[in-house]
DNA sequence: TCTAAGATTGGCT
DNA sequence: GCCAATCTTAGAT
């Protein structure tokens, strides 16, 4: 007998928060959902980073270009990209359309499809299954393919909500970049052991020194 | 559990 | 050459 699935209810365009910062901390606590043939792949979203529009290092930030085309759509569309040649990575449109902004999902906490996820990837322990951009992908089995697909849709691959409420919200700068290092702009579930970065808590007080350059 | 370093990879930020 | 990463390995805590 099946498990029952969760009772996730797609996020409607008109429910995501138009400015990027407040659609990357919003999505916190939200589910990532890909419907595949054998079943539902879920995850709960715990962690997230917001590209803001002006933000240099933004795919965005040179301007519309055919391959950043997603960014300029309105919110909850997917831009998937191809990183370092190894890796996918999801993000979302986010401001109105026109605007070139959006979130990157950095982790996710498996949820439901487990078994599909793990007959792709054989030994790798549940936490680390989609603890990190390339492995969320990987383990939503997201590829380029749904560059431009729309996550408002409830189908193959889409944003979703049980509880309503409010949930706590970590911050902290971002991760990997040599650029912009200083804005608090990445943000997790405290206490998730499926967040891939530091989980502890940005104070305001901290300030955040350039990594020394490489020799 | 964490940090860090080195190798790897492909498109153009 | 620069990168919004991953994997493995090694060491500290």
């Amino acid at each position: 007998m099946r498990k029952p699935l969760l009772p996730i209810v797609p996020l409607l365009r008109d429910e995501l928060p138009l400015d990027t910062v407040e659609l990357a901390r919003f999505m916190i606590g939200k589910y990532l959902v890909r419907d595949v043939p054998a079943g539902r792949i879920s995850g709960r979203i715990v962690e997230t980073e917001a590209y803001p529009l002006g933000d240099s290092t933004s795919h965005a930030f040179m301007g519309r270009r055919p391959y950043n085309l997603p960014m300029f759509l309105a919110p909850g569309f997917a831009y998937v990209r191809l990183t370092y040649g190894v890796s996918y990575m999801l993000n979302m449109s986010a401001e109105a359309e026109e605007i070139g902004a959006g979130i990157l999902f950095r982790a996710i906490e498996p949820l439901e499809g487990l078994p599909l996820i793990e007959a792709r990837r054989p030994g790798v322990p549940l936490r680390d299954l989609a603890r990190g951009p390339g492995r969320l992908t990987n383990a939503l089995d997201i590829g380029p393919s749904f560059n431009g697909c729309d996550l408002c849709s409830g189908r193959d691959l889409w944003i979703g909500a049980i509880e309503r409420g409010e949930t706590p919200i970590g911050v902290t700068t971002r991760i990997g970049l040599s650029r912009e290092m200083h804005q608090p702009l990445r943000f997790f579930e405290p206490g998730s052991a499926f967040v891939s970065g530091p989980r502890k808590l940005l104070l305001p007080t901290q300030a955040v020194q350039p990594k020394r350059a490489k020799k």
